[in-house]
Parts: C-alpha cells; sequence; structure tokens
DNA sequence: CAAAACTGCGATCAATGTTCGCTGTATGGA
DNA sequence: TCCATACAGCGAACATTGATCGCAGTTTTG
C-alpha cells in the first residue's frame, strides 16, 4: 500500500503536509537546512544552479536523500522562497495611514528582491503560499483597516499590490544586471531600438529615442515611491495620499522634489 | 573555422541575426513555421510540453534539425511569443485620451494572455524584444502623444503599464485555471488560510475571510477596467480620468457603479 | 568547375529530475 | 517483551531533455 500521508483529506502542498511523522529514525536533515542550503546557492549563482545534486552535496548527502524532506524540485524551490521572505521586518510602528504604511511593505519586499534576485524566477501563484507569505498578507491587512473594501476586495488589492512591488523589481533588476555589463547593455538595447525605429516606420519611438539619453543612476528612490503612491492612491477608495517624506526617512533616501 | 555569423559587431540575440544567408540549399522550414508549431503544442498542453522533440516531430523532422533555425530552446520560445504578439491588432481609430487608448491596449494584451495563457511563464525582459513587441511599444507611444514625459521616462512607464497587464491578466488566469477544477482549489485555498489564520495568530486574516464568500464570477471586467484606470492616472502627469463607457463598448461590459 | 558555405540529420553526450529497492532504526500495540 | 509497521539514508539506475559532432548532399560564388 502507499504511505498515508494524505490523512484528513490532502496533502498536495509542503505546507499541509506534515514534515515528519512520530516513527522511524530523527532525520539528519531538516527543511529548514535544505532551503538555506537551496537559497545560498542561488544567492551565489543563481536558480539554475540549484538542483537536486548540488543542494544534496551542499548539505553532504546524495540526490535521493532529498526526497525524505520534499516531493520535487518545485517545492524545494517553493521552500526557500518563504525561507527568504522570513527575513521580511514588520517592527516599525505603522503610522496608521494605509499608504504610508503600505508603502512601508513595498520597500520590504524591493529590497528583499534586491537581495535575491531569482525571487524573480520563482512563480509568484499557483501553489498555496508559505507561512511568511502570509505573513505578509497579514500585515498588508494590518495596513488597510479601516479601508472601505470588503475581505476578499482587499485580498485581490494585496495580491495587486504584491504584484506591483515584484514588477518594479524586476524593472529595476533587468535594467542594471542583465547580461553583465550594464552599460553596455543599455547601449545594446538603445541601438537596436534605434535600428526597428528607422527600419521598421516607428515614428514615436524614433521620437522617444531622440530625446534626452537614459534615466541617471540610482534615481530610483523618488520613481518607485512616487509611482507606488500613486497605484495605491488609485487602488485604494476615499483615501488622501500621505505627506510626502513620512516613509522614506529608513533608508536615507535623500527625496529631492522632481524635476522639470 | 566558426561560422562567421557575428558579422557587425553582435548576433546574440534572433533578432539580430539574419533568418538565412545566400549561401547554401534552400531550408525547408523557416522561423515562422517552427513558432507557429510551438504555439500550437503550448496552446494545446503547456509549455512544458514544447520540447525540441515535440516541436521537431510536429513539422516533420528530427531535433538536431532545428538547430539551424534556432541556436537554444529559449530563442524558440521567444519566436513564439513573438509570433502571438502579431495577434495584437490596432484597427481602430483612437481616441486621443491617452488613457482610453492605453486601456484599449491593456484590453488586447489581456486578451493575448487569456488565449495563450503560456505567455506568462514567458520571462517578459531579459532579452531584445521582437518585432511585434516593438510595435506594441510604438502604438503605447502614439497613445501617450502629448503627455509630458521625456522619451525614456514614456518607455518606463510603457514597461509598467506592460507588467501591470501582464499582472492582472495572471491574477485572473491563476484563479480560475489553477490545478483543474476551479470550485475546488477556490475551496482549498480558503481552507488553507483559515486554518493558518486561526493558528497563526493573524486576526486580520480572519477577519478578511470572515466575510461576505469569494467574488462573482466573470466580474473582472468592471474590475480591470476600474484599476487600470486608476493605475494609468496615477501614472501619468496631468490627465483626467476619461468618460466612463467609452472603451468597455466592444465586448459588452456594463459597467456599473462601485456599491458601497 | 572547384572552393566555400550552408542544410538535413543520425548518433550521441551530459545533465537533471525522479524512482527502486535495500539496509538500518525507531515507534506503537499485543 | 517482541514484532509488525513505518520511516530515514542512499547507491544505483532510468527517462527525458537540451545540445553537439560529424558526415553527406546542395547551392552559390568567383
Amino acid at each position: 500500500m502507499m504511505t498515508e500521508q494524505e490523512t484528513g483529506g490532502h496533502g498536495r502542498s509542503i505546507w499541509t503536509r506534515p514534515e515528519r511523522s512520530a516513527r522511524g529514525p530523527s532525520p539528519e536533515h531538516s527543511r529548514a537546512e535544505i532551503a538555506s542550503a537551496g537559497a545560498t546557492l542561488a544567492d551565489a549563482s543563481g536558480l539554475g544552479t540549484v538542483t537536486m545534486r548540488s543542494v544534496a552535496a551542499a548539505i553532504g548527502t546524495g540526490p535521493a536523500s532529498l526526497y525524505r524532506y520534499v516531493a520535487t524540485r518545485d517545492e524545494l524551490v517553493e521552500l526557500m522562497a518563504d525561507q527568504v521572505f522570513g527575513e521580511l521586518s514588520y517592527h516599525e510602528p505603522g503610522s496608521g495611514h494605509p499608504v504610508t504604511d503600505l508603502l512601508r511593505l513595498a520597500h520590504q519586499g524591493r529590497g528583499l528582491y534586491h537581495r535575491h534576485p531569482w525571487l524573480l524566477e520563482v512563480p509568484a501563484t499557483g501553489s498555496l503560499p508559505g507561512p511568511n507569505a502570509v505573513a505578509f498578507v497579514e500585515h498588508a491587512l494590518a495596513a488597510m483597516t479601516g479601508v472601505d473594501l470588503t475581505g476578499p476586495a482587499k485580498l485581490e488589492t494585496i495580491a495587486i499590490f504584491s504584484g506591483a512591488v515584484r514588477l518594479f523589481a524586476q524593472t529595476e533588476i533587468d535594467q542594471r544586471q542583465t547580461g553583465r555589463d550594464p552599460a553596455q547593455w543599455q547601449d545594446s538595447l538603445a541601438g537596436y531600438l534605434q535600428q526597428m525605429a528607422v527600419a521598421g516606420r516607428h515614428p514615436h519611438l524614433a521620437a522617444a529615442l531622440a530625446g534626452q539619453p537614459g534615466g541617471d543612476p540610482a534615481q530610483h528612490e523618488p520613481l518607485f515611491d512616487r509611482a507606488m503612491t500613486r497605484i495605491l492612491t488609485g487602488l485604494l477608495p476615499s483615501v488622501q495620499p500621505p505627506a510626502p517624506g513620512g516613509s522614506t526617512a529608513a533608508h536615507g533616501g535623500a527625496a529631492g522634489p522632481p524635476r522639470a
């Protein structure tokens, strides 16, 4: 007979399956250890190098042994993702203004993506969220206290909000990390677009590329704050934008006034 | 000696490499044929079933032959993606209002994702955009005529706009297509969250789940329009939201006023 | 007409996710 | 106490996949 780990109805996800049962010898490793090993590998050389063999080697065992802790490689990646979600901290007080507090959460998430770019390769949905992802949702809901939305509507808003954070992070990271040489990639793309503009009858593209060249480096901080605030203000009904400067103090960003 | 296909400086991307050279026999297939075969396979049974072998078999040849048209599997996927981007049509006149016209583009993109869900698995960035993707950018720029942004700022806005479209599509598709049984997945997730809420001290989550149950089916149309309009209005400086109803007429969405 | 450059492709390689089956070990019930 | 049960560790192996090599046939160039 097959093992009876589906007690209760569904043991599909790793989050609904017990880490170990009472019987048998105590395991020499743990989900957390495996997740850490995988995350370390991914931080160092990308998600592509996180194979069953490499992770197994990192904890000093063989590939087959990993399947005592994880049903599939995708589950391993789920573990890794939720593990780094645990780096998020919610210790700051909370201003009471939804946009301000959600923007603070957005900065937390953005930092996470910058620290672990491989997170962008992990599908954000399609499986159950892990404990730390749920904790993030909980704090986002806390920030939305008093907002005039139903429960499900709030959850939907959080999904869009999280996606927007991910989206901005992706834009930033792709812009400065794809390929290898930052400037070279930028130039390569610009040259290619220029060529497409003239060869393909794209007047608006040509015009857009004719203006002053690319963006200033590391000028993302104000852009992120401004766009995110606008999106949040648009997403939440009947809230006014907060007084500027209140939420960017934590990371020393000098948010000057936008130039013309 | 190696082949000299890097004439000019860079032949990295498939979009900067000629499809074929003058010498040699004329190929029996083409990039377009391969892309079509791959897209058909992906539409039918997912991107995962698009392997070199399956695509090769679909056009009646062996795996090795594909490498005469494509340098790597990723390039094949790039070809597929840009091919379906060609389904976008820009024949409608254009109202002159940026938000209205961009919302129309958003609907086009949304339809594309719904028709080809595997597009969500294709990385949106990291390589050069294909001709049809560039055409989309061109039309988005056309819609932004008169908006007070620099060229690069417009391009950045389009990146965020496109990401938002993708994000909404992903949210919708994940909600109704993951696993297999729609209601079962919804219930599974709800039950899991409920359990997490009580077990993990998550009062706000519990409260959010205590309200009226999930969303109405296919009620996404107004939500998409509303949220997208808000985001666009937030992203574009100094533009007023358009008169409602102007852009949703094409697909019969009855955009009623938001309820309490 | 010969050299060059290309196409088609069978055979094959290396890497990877995953499974099998065996041995050893701890637990629960009789 | 004792044994059936269920689990842990893991070497060996399998199936699939992306990609390469080298050869034979074909077309263009000079």
